[in-house]
DNA sequence: TAATTATATAAGCAAATACTTATATAATCA
DNA sequence: TGATTATATAAGTATTTGCTTATATAATTA
């Protein structure tokens, strides 16, 4: 059970268009900052805060690995069954993923 | 489906306090403004401002009987179903009702 | 028809938001 | 150790947001 306030601050966390998009892209799979920053053409800094606010909610996990810090969604928050339906909703980012592997832009750590 | 930049409109919409509990309420019935501005204590053009960034997305309907104007949850919208789950996570807002209904605040149109 | 009641909208303002550029921190590599 | 790479944070700024007060519109009632 959640207060509504608490409500307010996920749902904000969620409602903006770049972080819906990453969001969608760890429903694939788990990315470190660079990857996520190649995927969405968007600035390191900007990239960095949006995934502070998701960190703030509690509904994206960060673990450092080396000198990348991968990202996950955190499957144990109360909304994160939501956040799947939610993200059925939404166009599939498969073909972006995949040009970052064609690429070699894809970071596999150990 | 829904684009990521209309989803984020919706999420938005969604997500603020009062319109949470706006969005609360009208799973339980639909009420006219005047309603609302009891339950929630708020002032009247405030509440208006709000039903407006529901109806801008579409998942709220509303409908004029008389002087007053009714306010519900569109059932047919594609985010109707999360939005019950959403609001299984909240605290049910049924005293409040009750109160009104006990001061005779309830608005029955015929 | 005039007064009342219900609702919507406009304008003003302080706070929050989402970017930018600059810089700090932290780990790796040569 | 010094340079490089990855990430975080800070400060500045334009836009959005959510309230307020004032006013307009619309339907009802006396």
């Amino acid at each position: 059970m959640f207060s509504y306030s608490n409500a307010e601050q996920i749902l904000k966390a969620m409602g903006e268009e770049t972080r819906l998009k990453i969001i969608s892209y760890l429903t694939r799979d788990s990315f470190c900052v660079c990857e996520l920053v190649e995927l969405l053409q968007m600035s390191q800094p900007s990239i960095s805060q949006h995934l502070k606010r998701l960190r703030e909610v509690d509904i994206v996990l960060e673990e450092r690995r080396g000198k990348w810090s991968f990202y996950s969604l955190n499957k144990k928050h109360e909304f994160y069954t939501l956040i799947l339906h939610l993200v059925s909703m939404l166009p599939a980012k498969e073909e972006n993923i995949q040009s970052l592997v064609v690429e070699g832009k894809r970071v596999l750590c150990e």
